[in-house]
DNA sequence: CGGCCAATTGATTAAACTCAATCTGCGTGG
DNA sequence: CCACGCAGATTGAGTTTAATCAATTGGCCG
């Protein structure tokens, strides 16, 4: 068993998600990452585009993603869908659970979404027993947070054609942080149609965009893969703030 | 000196708005009501549109507002403003101070504005020493949260007369639930582009709607006051979700 | 080979922006 | 007490962006 000693400065490649992504900010003992994996027993798997959370129904756990991504969305009374954020590997669903029983959003999958099923007493266990998981996990909060002002500034006052540029790279930036880049490529498993909602544009405009922006050739796509061309020149395009998903050391 | 059991169901008018405000979520003991006054010694006053927090710049504290309005906001580099919500007398600023040290937003004050400046050291007293603000702190984020996806799907999804009707509704329930409201009216200390570096608009546009929902007789306007006229009319157009904003009682 | 979903295209319409000018209320100095 | 200046509100005209509607195409799976 581990005497909480400090043994490592970076988890390996192997850990989940959220172990990699705590431990890019702080250094984690054997205890707390033995503590984190112990709390992800429960796996389930979750259908594109079926909801695992509903907007207005009591929230019935916390959930970490441990492979492909989620989204949280809201939808108008005809319909109409706003995606507010993708959730990655690593990221955690519903950590508000102890304070707000009803749940303010909607969240479905995407493509192939496996999450761990948290009890809420553990996150509490959390809190009392790990100060430095609690404190990880108000970091994964304000992180959180950051993202979601960065999507405000998009909807409110960017073109659709930086919209895109800069979704495009806060995704690419924050897979970089897990590992889940391959250079300047990634994996992006969302429709056409999911891009619309993300940005409150329609499907058709988002093709027409993606279009000039394989013309400009700053994005090359292949199957459900795409490439950023230039990181540099799009990042200047979309005005694009790396420092709101800056990795920060305890 | 209290013994920490609880002696009133809901704190007085005369109580800061922050004890109002969690007085109205929760239980507070005299013990946690006047140690959240403690935390209020050290006021300032922020002048009209100057800045408090700045993006990317060192935190400095934890702000609650005390009264007045605050803004949080981005700018795009070519200088275009994103207001991404508006802070109430009660909401508290920088509570992610112990975790992110550099701020992801800017904040500054509207109208005239007070705030009690909070000492970081003495926020991570309240997690260790009083569980139930503690869990008041959370439950301020999770709702600073929902506001925040809710400000997103009007950016992203409604046109603009429903924008300013959902912005409108969100500030009147708001301000409702700490005794800002005189009925249907409320002060409103913004001008036209503040409004519209809200909802993503342009000031002339806004002008124009403000003025259709003169017409409509959706609202009355005198001097910086607002009158809804027809609240229940307003959320059917505006497709508002009041639970959202609602109280939850631990 | 269908059938289906997603991507693409073309044409038209609608919403909101921009630019420039004017108006209004209010405080200030002469 | 009035002229002036200023900021914010209002108006008008023309332009741009993105939405909508309606086909059509392409790729994949059974």
């Amino acid at each position: 068993m581990s005497t909480g000693i400090v043994t490592d400065l970076r988890p390996p490649e192997s850990s989940s998600a959220i172990v990699r992504k705590l431990g890019a900010m702080t250094l984690l003992s054997e205890m707390e990452i033995s503590f984190l994996e112990s709390l992800q027993i429960n796996r389930i798997q979750v259908e594109d585009q079926v909801d695992f959370i509903q907007d207005g129904q009591d929230l019935k756990a916390t959930f970490i993603v441990t492979s492909g991504w989620a989204i949280r969305y809201l939808l108008t009374e005809d319909g109409r869908r706003q995606i507010l954020s993708f959730a990655l590997p690593g990221d955690i669903l519903g950590l508000h659970i102890n304070f707000q029983r009803k749940s303010t959003y909607n969240a479905a999958g995407i493509h192939d979404l496996e999450l761990a099923v948290i009890d809420p007493l553990r996150t509490i266990e959390v809190s009392q027993k790990y100060p430095v998981l609690s404190a990880g996990f108000s970091w994964c909060t304000a992180r959180e947070f950051a993202i979601l002002g960065d999507q405000a500034l998009r909807l409110g006052r960017l073109s659709a054609f930086k919209k895109l540029c800069h979704l495009l790279l806060e995704l690419w930036h924050r897979l970089r942080l897990i590992n889940e880049t391959d250079g300047p490529w990634f994996e992006l498993p969302l429709r056409q149609i999911d891009l619309a909602d993300a940005l409150g544009l329609s499907n058709v405009h988002i093709n027409r965009q993606l279009q000039d922006m394989r013309r400009a050739g700053l994005i090359t796509q292949q199957k459900n893969w795409i490439k950023i061309e230039e990181v540099e020149k799009m990042i200047e395009i979309a005005e694009f703030d790396t420092s709101h998903l800056a990795e920060f050391r305890i």
